[in-house]
DNA sequence: TTAAAGTCTATTAATTTGGTGGACTAAGTA
DNA sequence: TACTTAGTCCACCAAATTAATAGACTTTAA
């Protein structure tokens, strides 16, 4: 499963998608619409904006909105912008590896099991944008 | 990822899966050769034998050893077993599914791409038996 | 100048991860 | 039989991480 944290920035960031190029839209908004406690929303959408997805405006009128275009940006980077590894262990993580302590990758059945596992369900993340899921 | 409690999980039960038939193996030699924390993996141990993969024999020359059949015993079940979901979003897992608070999930687009992930790494997992990993 | 936003820093609560201590159990052996 | 050893069983405890909250501060539009 996703971190809760990662639950909610998907749906935030969904959201945002649907509003792209209409301004910045306010973080209650965001938060009523999608049932996300509002000061939990705050740290997940400062953490996007840090990460280069989100940029906001300050003041009256303010908000967040996405900055990176929605056709391009795939659900795999917004996960592991939050969670890290999408793979279901670092010793199959593309991006986040951490080798095993106790096994010979070369040999190991359960490596080639789950990097398997992980191929199939990244054929999905990676293809499917953000458009998708407005 | 999978909970570290998992990961550990999947390791020994692979190596008792190794082992199927042979006898009681003792909890010190799975920790040591799988570089587990031995009281943690006492846990782990416990919690598969009370959801049936596991039983085990007390007293000199005890030990735990596997009594599903490792040809008929998925890697999805042991990570049911665990952690529980295999799906990313609670609204999309078979087993332990859970409403979400804020969408139609008829028209939900983020259910549906996740639906899909799900289904592309369910093939490898449910398909997958503890014999693989041997 | 005021009200409506986001920003930042701390703190609290819950869960996960890992560890302790000790009781209980079974088998071997003197 | 009694003792010893190797093992599980069980109920806590503590550190680390994740989830959620609180409140003071800054920026901006009207």
């Amino acid at each position: 499963m996703l971190s809760k944290k990662n639950q909610y920035a998907i749906k935030a960031v969904g959201y945002l998608a649907g509003k792209f190029n209409e301004g910045p839209v306010g973080i209650m908004e965001i938060a009523e619409k999608k049932n996300i406690p509002l000061k939990f929303l705050e740290n997940i959408l400062l953490e996007l904006k840090k990460k280069g997805f989100l940029d906001s405006k300050k003041g009256k009128g303010g908000g967040y909105f996405l900055i990176t275009d929605p056709a391009e940006t795939s659900i795999a980077s917004i996960i592991r912008a939050i969670d890290g590894p999408i793979a279901l262990l670092p010793c199959v993580s593309l991006y986040f590896y951490e080798k095993c302590s106790d096994c010979n990758e070369k040999k190991c059945k359960i490596n080639k099991v789950f990097a398997e596992a992980r191929d199939a369900s990244l054929a999905v993340l990676e293809n499917k944008k953000l458009n998708d899921i407005i």
